[in-house]
DNA sequence: AGTTTCGTACGAATGATTTCGTAGGACAAA
DNA sequence: TTTGTCCTACGAAATCATTCGTACGAAACT
């Protein structure tokens, strides 16, 4: 099994958000992208891309002169990592206490609401009829 | 206004943890209760320690020849912050994504799930009478 | 061909964080 | 008093993330 890409930092993640979103691009169009949210120069980018592409984070297709980036990670993947290290060193762990910082201290909308409330049933629902297949591997979270 | 406090680093957290839990305490304590989780040097942890009440994380009360510090800043509000910053950077500042991401993608108990439902019915009922108090100044969250 | 443009690669400076060695003062023990 | 222990302060190394200058090759333009 190749070794799991890394934790992604913050810059990284940006790079990331603008692949996923966008799809396979190049430098240049990714260093659009972040320069209309923050002054950033295009070799900083492109550093950053290369760093990436050793790390396993994203892969490329250098066909031309100009390459071709796409994300080797998953977005939903990645959140869940940087989720886990998240909880782990704010919230001692406890996802719980997260939600409930999450919902409690801000405003969230009757609308996000429901949709919580809708997840909830789901689960419930998933916990009384546990689906034979799919053994999940996952660690129990306090 | 006197200028808030920074974010606290990863190990300014762990040291924060260990005073908000324990209470006011010395160096020697606070080393003591991180070194039982991982292997950090005396004067690691008082270099952190030092840096932190220059930054105002931390206040000291140096009478004696040991010094005891007593966090400056409060759990909660320590927690939002961090939360705030995480959730802007990994999910575009939707908190219901990650919500959804924390609940979806790990096994909750049936208790959790429980509090949780008890949290929204709570939102839901402060929803309906908004008290004429507290002025929430929240920004609102997609 | 000569020049400008665009792209990659790379070295290196900067700043933040973490780490610890060492110095020196205060206090207790011998 | 001398020695040893405990504590703070400080300097500095090591690491990491971010940033960009510069070099250099390839392609496009004149």
């Amino acid at each position: 099994m190749p070794k799991a890409p890394p934790k992604p930092t913050d810059s990284e993640l940006e790079i990331l958000h603008v692949l996923w979103q966008h799809g396979p691009a190049t430098v240049r169009t990714v260093n659009e992208q972040l320069s209309q949210q923050r002054e950033i120069g295009y070799t900083t980018t492109l550093k950053i891309m290369q760093l990436m592409l050793e790390k396993g984070l994203v892969q490329r297709d250098d066909e031309g002169r100009s390459h071709i980036y796409r994300a080797a990670v998953r977005e939903q993947d990645t959140q869940g990592l940087l989720l886990d290290k998240f909880v782990a060193a704010t919230f001692g762990g406890s996802a719980l206490k997260l939600v409930m910082q999450a919902l409690g201290n801000r405003k969230t909308s009757p609308d996000e609401l429901a949709q919580i409330r809708r997840l909830l049933n789901d689960i419930e629902i998933q916990n009384a009829t546990p689906s034979p297949s799919t053994p999940d591997d996952h660690a129990p979270v306090a």
